[in-house]
DNA sequence: AATCATTATGCAAACGTTTGCATATAAATT
DNA sequence: AATTTATATGCAAACGTTTGCATAATGATT
């Protein structure tokens, strides 16, 4: 019993056609006749014949693999983009290929490096925390390596972006809390140096300035990386200090449901007392009592919205655009942690 | 300026060797001269040369690209699964790919078609709910692909699998409700026709028997699929009917948090009249107030037992070995859902 | 000095597919 | 009937790397 895969050639001879009409008609290659085609393909199916992708990758030089540089997959946001890349990919034929940074600048370099292997059409990134600079990335793009960045995206890079505004959204929730009619609205942000933290305490500090209200600094807080911990402790600071708040914003879900655990264990009534907004929609919003209000932040669109933009950018369909930030559109969720009367 | 790629055959001309000499000298071949390797690996790195990886996996026919297929990647226990076999392709210099079966046996069998194309050296699978038959995982392991299952794995095909005790974990759960001085034990179980629940009835059951309690149909209840919504439907039952639990064993977290939500609301105290036991180690376990007992799966851990099981078949470093079952080692993370005193 | 062993490098074929071009045959047009 | 056009298929090279074998150059052994 001889164990060879059945090649193009094989095929060949047994139908006594060349590889490459074979090749053709499998393609549907419109010079070969429709008979030969029908053949072709019955026989293809008899022999259990697949083409081997690695060689016609080869000798294309393409490939139909994509790149995800993601800080980790267990990150319930970077999962969720990375199931819409795989679906969009999924429906066009193409393959997802994925890597974690786990936020190190080493390990992102190197994979970087290994990015230049030939293996990948394209590559969608959300780059590591301790990155600041983007040699790296630039490696690729002389190359030719189409990138979508998202989320956490380079400032000041020209590149492809799929991002949400943050600003407004966070500008949004912070109005709600105004409109249900928070006065003295604390703020539980993160690291002040990523872009994205920086711009959500910027959109709630806009709010309040809208609506007159004072910004006090006794109510910002910006934790490093808005665990769930952290939040129990910046929340016992809140508690504690002076002035008390009416209304929390956090930058994140997790750092919200620590601050309505917090208060509730001390008998303060959400929303009642303190209306808290979130952001997110992680699962446990929809879980925590009361249900947390957030901002949906479309994860799974964006990871589709990638996908589509990277694809678009390897088949150059539109070879005179030079990059493309898309923002895809948030959308406040009003639950019952902010929701009086 | 010439954008065409670096390759082997240019590092040659340039520094007056062959080709093969250059492959062998990256390769660090003990047979070419150190002052050549010296030279060659200089030169590479000042033309920016990398190995192109498809024209390398062509000629060896093999490559360093694993397959994942998980019913989806959004759900915690798979990302966690994933990044557990990330983390050790990575450090064995192999690649992940991902796909999503949707848990459609329609769209599994298209990608273990896909699978057939030569661009990976194994898969590891969690099969879909959907799947009752192995013909399409027969046609791999006829083709010679390794596969490694995990968690929802095949029953009665030989194949090589990695698990956790879902019986034993079950048992050791139930009997700490016992422990805890529990008498009438409702358990809220998944599906039936899926091994690894059917497994944590058995052990639940053989627990109560053990212990001489009765197992009383009226607080034995199956889901669809353990969804939070379905969890909160089932307490509902189990706090209406007769008999009265003292103690719930849940097939996972969604609905063990769900239950103490629903019991918690009605004012009974958790976990004084009724001590609750989840499944999995989700982390809103360890958020949800009081803080869920539950059973700790390591996913990460599995993850990475497959990926190291699927390296070792594909290198063939045991090839008398036709397959291989490893049981993950669970604990019980004891918390206060069911402490009592 | 002749032979053998050792070390370093090169030659050339091969992997399976794709594709521009050539060719053969049949059909259509003069 | 001769020429053009259309249709269907084949030829052969190419993609970049790896690898068994051959060869050249050097050093060691008789």
């Amino acid at each position: 019993m001889n164990n060879r895969r059945i090649t193009l050639k094989d095929l060949a001879k047994e139908l006594e056609l060349s590889a490459s009409t074979i090749s053709r008609a499998l393609d549907n290659h419109p010079g070969i006749s429709p008979e030969t085609k029908e053949k072709v393909k019955l026989k293809a199916e008899e022999l259990g014949f697949t083409r081997n992708s690695i060689a016609a990758s080869f000798r294309k030089s393409k490939t139909l693999t994509l790149a995800v540089i993601a800080p980790r997959i267990d990150i319930h946001f970077h999962s969720l983009v990375i199931s819409g890349i795989e679906e969009y990919a999924y429906k066009t034929g193409y393959n997802v290929t994925i890597f974690q940074s786990r936020d190190s600048l080493k390990r992102e370099k190197k994979i970087t490096e290994t990015l230049q292997n030939n293996m990948f059409g394209g590559v969608v990134i959300c780059q590591a925390s301790e990155t600041k600079a983007y040699e790296h990335f630039k490696k690729l793009t002389k190359m030719k390596m189409p990138i979508v960045f998202y989320d956490r995206v380079p400032t000041g890079l020209e590149a492809s972006k799929i991002i949400i505004n943050d600003y407004e959204s966070s500008f949004l929730a912070t109005e709600h809390l105004i409109e249900m009619g928070c006065k003295r609205i604390a703020h539980i942000g993160g690291s002040q140096s990523t872009g994205i933290f920086k711009s959500r305490f910027e959109g709630y500090e806009a709010a309040l300035k809208k609506h007159q209200l004072p910004v006090y600094k006794e109510l910002v807080h910006f934790t490093k990386d808005l665990s769930y911990d952290e939040g129990v402790l910046t929340a016992n600071k809140l508690l504690m200090g002076q002035p008390k708040p009416d209304g929390i914003f956090c930058s994140n879900d997790y750092t919200a449901v620590s601050a309505i655990q917090v208060f509730q264990k001390k008998g303060v009534k959400i929303p009642e007392q303190v209306a808290i907004v979130g952001f997110s929609n992680y699962p446990i919003s929809k879980i925590i009592e009361p249900n947390l209000t957030t901002i949906n932040d479309r994860a799974f669109d964006m990871g589709q919205a990638a996908a589509k933009l990277l694809i678009r950018q390897i088949e150059e369909e539109d070879d005179f655009i030079q990059s493309e930030i898309i923002t895809i559109k948030t959308e406040l969720l009003i639950r019952d942690s902010s929701r009086r009367k």
